[in-house]
DNA sequence: TGGCGTCTAAACAAGG
DNA sequence: GCCTTGTTTAGACGCC
C-alpha cells in the first residue's frame, strides 16, 4: 500500500550493488564453501582429463606428422629446388593448429556433456566452465576448418606450381623427373593431410564419440558441409592419382574407382588443371601403399589395432601379433573404394557429431546467456543447485505469477532449452514431487537448513529473479542470524532480503508486507528496543518448535530433501542411502553454515546420531507433537514468550544456554554463531 | 474433511 | 500529510 520510497532506496542500494555484481557474478565468484565441490571437481577434471590425454596423444600424432612432413618436405624442396619456402613456413605453422584442432571433438562430445549435465550437479559456474571450454571448442574447431581450407589452397598452389613446371620443361626428360619427384612430394603432402584426417577420425573413434559405423545409412551425403573440405582433399588427391595412372596405367581400376566413389564431394576439381598435369611415372602404387602403411604410425602400437583386433571400423579381424595387422591393414582397408568410402562415412559421422556438438553449443550459449540474464521470462527461470524444484514462497497472487514460473516446468528448469536442459537431473531430483506452483517449504517442513542453500546458490539467488524456496520466517531468521549480532532492524532485514535474493528486488509492497507480518506473527521473532530503535532478533526455540522435526514420507523424498540440501554430492551414496533408508531428518538448521566437507559430513552425521532415534520412531507422520523438541525439558520452560520490554539487550540468544545432547541442530545452531561469513 | 502452516492482501494504528 | 513500522484480520492454498 505504501510506497517504500524510503527503504527501496536504501534497499535498493546494496542491490544494485549486487545487481552490478551479477553480470559478472556468477562466473567470478564460485562456490568455495559450496558442499558440493567434489562435483565439480570430478567434472572439471573429468574434462580436463580429456583434454589433456587428447592433447597428448595429439601431439605426439603431430609430433611424428611434423617430423615426417618436414623430412619429406625437405625432400621434395631438393628434388625440386623450386618450392616456396613460404609456403613451406606456413605449412609448418599450420601443423600447430591442427595438433589442436584434431583433438577438438575429444575434448568434449555431446554425450559427455550430457551425461555430465546429467550426473553432476550443476552450478551456473560449472555451466560457465563448460561454457568456456565450450568456446575454446569452437575456437579449435575453426581452427581446424582454417587448416583444411588452407592445405586445400596450399595443394592448389602446389598444384599450379607443377603444372608450370611442367608446361616449360615439357619434353625434357630431366624436366619430367623434376615433375615426378614434385608429384612425388605433392602426394606425399595429400596423404599427410588423409592421415591427419584419418587421425582425426581414429581419435574420435577411440574417444568413443563415433558409434555409427560405416556403411551405416542414414547420414546423407549433403549434410557433410565442413567436411567438404577434407573430402576435397581426397578428391584432389585422386584427381591427381587417378589421372596420372591413367596416365601410365590406363587400367588401373582402383582409380577409376575413386573417380565413381566420390560421390559425397559434389565439389568438383577447383582446377580443371587437375587433370591436366598427371605426368608422374609408375609410383602411384608404391605411394598407394604408403598411403596405407601411414596408418602404421609405430612398431609397437596402432590406432587401429589394439586388443589384437582391427578396430577399422566393421573389421575387428582378430590377430595373434601386429605384424599380421599390419598385413591385414595394407591388404584390406588399403586406400581402396572401399577403404575411401568407410572414411568418408566416418567423416560424416564427425561432422554430424561436430554438428551436434555445435548444437549444444549453442543451447549452453543460450542457457548460459539465459542465467546471467536476469530473468523477465519467468518460464526461462533456472533453478539453481541442490534447489528444491518446489518453490516455497510460491504465491496465488496473480502479481506474482512471473517467479512462479520457477516452478512450473520441474522438469525443465532451463525452459528455453531443449534436452539438454532436461538433463540437470540433480536440479530435478526433486521435481517428481512437484508441478506447478507449490506451497512445499521444504526449509519449514524439514527443517532444512536455508544457509547451505543460500550459500551455495548465493549469486545464483543474487542474479536471477526466482524465488527462494525458504518461507519468509525461514528468510527473516537467516537474515538475522547473519548479523554480527544476531539483530537486525526492519530496515536492515529488507536490505537483506534485496541484496540476496534478486526477486525481492521487486514487488516490495508484497513482501515487505509478508515480512513485516511475519515478523509479528511469529513468537520465533522478538522485538527488542534497542539503543538505535527497535531491532529483531529470533528466538530459536521458538522457531525450532514452530516446525516438524523430521522427514516424513517416501526415501525418495528424503533423498530429495539431501539433494536439495546440497549434500548429494558430498556424502557417499552410502551415506545417503543409509540416510534414506532410515528417514533421517536433515534438520541440520543453518548452522552447517559454509561447512567443509568433513564438517558438513560431521554434522549430518550428528544430526543422524541424534535423530535416530526419533527418526526411525515416527517415520511415517509428522506431527508437530513429536517433534524431538518436546525432549528438550528445558526448552519448555521458554514456552512463554519472551517479554522484550524485559530485555536491555538483545534477545537473540535465548536459546544458547538450551543445549541439548540429543539434538545436535540445536548445539550446530549454536556452532553456527561462530561461523555466519558463509554468506 | 478439518487442522495447520504459510502466503498474500488489506486495514489500521503509532511514531517520526 | 507522508512514510515507516508494527499489528491484526481475512482469504486462499497446500499438506497431513
Amino acid at each position: 500500500m505504501m510506497q517504500e520510497s524510503g527503504t527501496e532506496a536504501t534497499s535498493n542500494g546494496p542491490a544494485n550493488e549486487n545487481g552490478g555484481a551479477s553480470v559478472e557474478g556468477v562466473p567470478r565468484e564460485g562456490r568455495p564453501k559450496s558442499a558440493t565441490p567434489s562435483a565439480e571437481v570430478t567434472a572439471a577434471d573429468l574434462l580436463h582429463l580429456q583434454q589433456h590425454q587428447a592433447l597428448q596423444m595429439a601431439r605426439q600424432i603431430l609430433l611424428q606428422q611434423q617430423q615426417q612432413s618436414q623430412s619429406q618436405q625437405l625432400q621434395s624442396q631438393q628434388n625440386t629446388g623450386r618450392k616456396s619456402p613460404k609456403a613451406n613456413d606456413k605449412q609448418q605453422s599450420l601443423q600447430v593448429p591442427v595438433s589442436v584442432a584434431m583433438m577438438t571433438p575429444q575434448v568434449i562430445t555431446p554425450q559427455q556433456m550430457q551425461q555430465i549435465l546429467q550426473q553432476q550437479v550443476l552450478s551456473p559456474q560449472q555451466l560457465q566452465v563448460l561454457l568456456q571450454q565450450q568456446q575454446a571448442l569452437m575456437l579449435q574447431q575453426q581452427q581446424l576448418q582454417e587448416f583444411y581450407k588452407k592445405q586445400q589452397e596450399q595443394l592448389h598452389l602446389q598444384l599450379l606450381q607443377q603444372q608450370q613446371q611442367q608446361q616449360q620443361h615439357a619434353g625434357s626428360k630431366q624436366s619430367k623427373e623434376q615433375v615426378s619427384a614434385q608429384q612425388l612430394a605433392f602426394q606425399q603432402q595429400l596423404l599427410q593431410v588423409q592421415q591427419v584426417q584419418q587421425q582425426h577420425l581414429l581419435n574420435l573413434q577411440r574417444q568413443g564419440l563415433l558409434s555409427i559405423q560405416p556403411g551405416q545409412p542414414g547420414l546423407p551425403l549433403h549434410s557433410l558441409t565442413q567436411g567438404m573440405i577434407p573430402t576435397e582433399l581426397q578428391q584432389l588427391w585422386k584427381e591427381v592419382t587417378n589421372a596420372h595412372v591413367k596416365e601410365e596405367h590406363n587400367n588401373s581400376s582402383s582409380n577409376n574407382g575413386h573417380r565413381g566413389l566420390d560421390l559425397s564431394s559434389p565439389a568438383p576439381p577447383k582446377n580443371p588443371l587437375l587433370n591436366q598435369h598427371a605426368s608422374t611415372n609408375g609410383q602411384y602404387m608404391s605411394h598407394k601403399r604408403e598411403g596405407s602403411t601411414l596408418e602404421e604410425p609405430s612398431p609397437h602400437s596402432h590406432p587401429l589395432y589394439g586388443h589384437g583386433v582391427c578396430k577399422w571400423p566393421g573389421c575387428e579381424a582378430v590377430f595373434d601379433d601386429f605384424q599380421s595387422f599390419l598385413k591385414h591393414l595394407n591388404n584390406e582397408h588399403a586406400l581402396d573404394d572401399r577403404s575411401t568410402a568407410q572414411c568418408r562415412v566416418q567423416m560424416q559421422v564427425v561432422q554430424q557429431l561436430e554438428l551436434q556438438l555445435a548444437k549444444d553449443k549453442e543451447r549452453l550459449q543460450a542457457m548460459m546467456t539465459h542465467l546471467h540474464v536476469k530473468s523477465t521470462e519467468p518460464k526461462a527461470t533456472p533453478q539453481p543447485l541442490n534447489l528444491v524444484s518446489n518453490v516455497t514462497l510460491s504465491k496465488s497472487a496473480p502479481e506474482a505469477s512471473p517467479p512462479l514460473s520457477l516452478p512450473q516446468t520441474p522438469t525443465t528448469p532451463t525452459a528455453p532449452l531443449t534436452p539438454l536442459s532436461q538433463s540437470h537431473s540433480v536440479i530435478t531430483a526433486t521435481n517428481l514431487h512437484s508441478v506447478g506452483p507449490m506451497r512445499r517449504r521444504y526449509s519449514e517442513k524439514y527443517n532444512m537448513p536455508i544457509s547451505p542453500d543460500i550459500s551455495q546458490n548465493k549469486e545464483f539467488y543474487m542474479n536471477t529473479d526466482v524465488r527462494p524456496p525458504f518461507t519468509y520466517a525461514s528468510l527473516i531468521r537467516q537474515a538475522i542470524l547473519e548479523s554480527p549480532e544476531k539483530q537486525l532492524t526492519l530496515n536492515e532485514i529488507y536490505n537483506w532480503f534485496t541484496r540476496m535474493f534478486a526477486y525481492f528486488r521487486r514487488n516490495a509492497a508484497t513482501w515487505k508486507n509478508a515480512v513485516r507480518h511475519n515478523l509479528s506473527l511469529h513468537k520465533c521473532f522478538v522485538r527488542v528496543e534497542n539503543v538505535k530503535g527497535a531491532v529483531w532478533t529470533v528466538d530459536e526455540i521458538e522457531f525450532q518448535k514452530r516446525r516438524p522435526q523430521k522427514i516424513s514420507g517416501s526415501p525418495a523424498l528424503v533423498k530429495n530433501i539431501q539433494t536439495s540440501l546440497g549434500y548429494g554430492p558430498t556424502l557417499s551414496a552410502a551415506f545417503q542411502a543409509s540416510m534414506a533408508e532410515n528417514n533421517i531428518p536433515l534438520y541440520t538448521t543453518a548452522s552447517i553454515g559454509s561447512p567443509t566437507l568433513n564438517s558438513l559430513a560431521n554434522a549430518i552425521r550428528e544430526e543422524m546420531n541424534g535423530a535416530m532415534d526419533h527418526g526411525n520412531s515416527n517415520g511415517s507422520d509428522s506431527s508437530p507433537g513429536r517433534s524431538p523438541l518436546p525432549a528438550m525439558h528445558h526448552i519448555s520452560v521458554k514456552e512463554e514468550p519472551l517479554d522484550p520490554e524485559d530485555h536491555d539487550g538483545p534477545l537473540s540468544l535465548v536459546t544458547t544456554a538450551n543445549h541439548s545432547p540429543d539434538f545436535d541442530h540445536h548445539r550446530d545452531y549454536d556452532d553456527e554463531q561462530g561461523h555466519d561469513d558463509m554468506l
